[in-house]
DNA sequence: AACGCCGTTCGAAACGTTTCGCACAGAACG
DNA sequence: CGTTCTGTGCGAAACGTTTCGAACGGCGTT
């Protein structure tokens, strides 16, 4: 491997005045400079990030916690880490894929003690974490992917459950409906600490009650079996439901299913709108569903970003940015029948 | 942060003698290990890496190189790399997720030039690959998950392609069917050097002679456009086929789309094989589809471990594992009915 | 009593950078 | 002509490890 001291008997200068040169931190003559670049070229020189590291304090690595599969990790939670790896290689930095222990604060302990790492950036982050806490105390720099309930002055990138909710809710009283029902994630699957789920049962109650609609929430489910169960309980109690929200896409399988064994139709009987899940997933449905895409991308994007705005820039005021996911119109929303009429044979589509 | 040196002073030894007690590389006496342990454990020392990896050559950091999203990359891809990252990490390494810019080969060389990475895993690898040329005649570590054409001494870990397709045609073959086709990627979509695709495409033809079966194989969709009209091609031209395997979720979508446009159903009429999509996918389906499910997971584990092997016993003979899909049956599969009552109304299901 | 050996510990060098005080030349100035 | 800048380059120290030859008692052997 050629080193710095190589570059310099090439180029018959100094070690620090290549490593100067090279890295334009102090002036050098053009002469000179050109000699050097030279010979860095020739030799194929390449700085090694340990050792500048070593020195400098700065590695150019962050971290990337994820959870351990099985936990709700989709195509939406890859983007964050695929498009946050991107966003950081574009400023030059690298990023470590972290899986997360069994003891999360332990080994984010390991991780920044170990002088690879500057920086974090926290996905699936709970109302109340014991990650975000450790970080603070210690002073690592970090920005989540999600938030807490107080996220307080750590950057954060989100998805804007407000707006979110209010759109699909606009949406859905467009085409007429007046009662609505929101099938939340189940608890059992969920923390009750899942910030989503806490955060879009909220918004859709207030964005269904601003809209001076029906609302049934408080059900969950998070399979086809649960959903399907969820669906004819909600349709016992609230019949003049005519349209749902579900945040579960194996859930809104199990809707779909009763729907089915009601002789119903989606959409002529009941209005289905998928939230939380990618319109990849929602075309594979029949009839292709309305979706709410959440903004994965572009949130790890946000989140690599602030956190390196972070590093470069320590004093800059604390970055919030929320994201509104994206109305996509599928086949499965439409305007209501009278509930009266359900059920009865369909009109032209 | 505390340094050795630390370590050293409050247990009253030299800086090399720590060392050496730590790492068990030098036999220390009990008692001064002991000592040293506590005020190692008192101080909260951590190893810095860097500085470790300066002088032993040693980084434990492991790159995984993955292609731009969009090119295929689905869940299979993600469970690749968190699969692969919890294995490095039962095994003390560190994962560094790397995309791939325009430029792969500078990519690598920018990769392992910095002295950061010890070795990479590869993913996505086509039949001809740049990227391993470039390792190989650099003398780099590596191991891929997928494999090109002539894998020759290089570690990977693949797909079990002739082993899948005959799963799946035994399958088919087993519920009666006697002529099938094969839906593999379009061209347009996926290099012709795309692995996956193109053994896919030989081992189903293959299979399906070895079985005695006809077989239309050449079919090619990756939208839900292209599989509805490549389905009433396929009618058009082999009305026998009873039975498709289907490597596009997307292309499945419009094969089922044609079969209701006929009037015809699934599995009545026609049996319907995802090739390669994780169960997850498959139960969205009405119905819900018979898959070939790709063992993501275990084929990033076995990468990683690879891998690792390789760095630590660079002598070992390579590893060459392949790993066929699992055959989760769904509701889309069943025995044929005779192609000239296609379409009758449905019998008891 | 001298010798060699073993178990244990030490000290210094090395890894490849960055950083920073200092030296040296020539120019500008009084 | 001496002094003070300014532009440019040098050398040494430092970062926190690992590695390795050497030192130093104590012990058994001859």
């Amino acid at each position: 491997m050629t080193s710095l001291r190589d570059v310099a008997e090439r180029a018959q200068v100094a070690v620090s005045t290549v490593s100067a040169a090279l890295n334009g931190t102090r002036p050098v003559k053009a002469e000179t400079k050109r000699r050097i670049e030279q010979a860095a070229a020739e030799l194929g020189y390449r700085p090694n990030l340990l050792a500048r590291g070593l020195v400098s304090k700065r590695t150019r690595i962050l971290a990337l916690l994820f959870p351990p599969p099985g936990s709700g990790f989709g195509l939406t939670e890859m983007q964050f880490a695929t498009a946050a790896a991107e966003a950081a290689a574009e400023l030059g930095y690298h990023m470590l894929l972290s899986p997360e222990s069994a003891d999360p604060v332990e080994e984010l302990r390991y991780l920044t003690g170990m002088g690879l790492v500057e920086g974090v950036l926290l996905m699936e982050v709970r109302l109340t974490d014991e990650r975000t806490d450790f970080l603070l105390e210690s002073g690592v720099p970090f920005a989540m992917i999600g938030r807490t309930r107080d996220p307080g002055a750590v950057d954060h990138a989100d998805i804007d459950f407000a707006r979110t909710a209010r759109e699909a809710v606009a949406h859905l009283a467009g085409l007429g409906h007046r009662a609505i029902a929101f099938f939340n994630h189940s608890t059992s699957a969920y923390s009750p600490e899942y910030g989503p789920s806490v955060r879009a049962g909220a918004e859709f109650a207030a964005a269904a009650r601003e809209a001076g609609l029906g609302y049934a929430g408080d059900v969950r489910a998070d399979t086809a079996d649960e959903g399907r169960r969820a669906f004819d309980r909600l349709m016992a109690e609230h019949p003049e439901v005519t349209a749902v929200a579900v945040m579960s896409d194996r859930a809104a399988v199990g809707v779909l299913q009763a729907v089915e064994e009601r002789g119903w139709s989606v959409p002529g009987d009941l209005s289905l709108v998928l939230a939380s899940a990618s319109a990849r997933v929602a075309e594979m449905f029949r009839p292709r569903l309305t979706t709410l895409e959440p903004p994965g991308a572009e949130l790890g994007r946000l989140g690599a970003r602030m956190l390196i705005d972070r590093l470069e820039s320590p004093g800059s005021p604390p970055a919030h940015r929320l994201v509104p996911c994206r109305l996509v119109i599928g086949d499965s929303s439409a305007p209501p029948r009278t509930t009266a009429s359900r059920g009865a044979p369909q009109t032209e589509a």
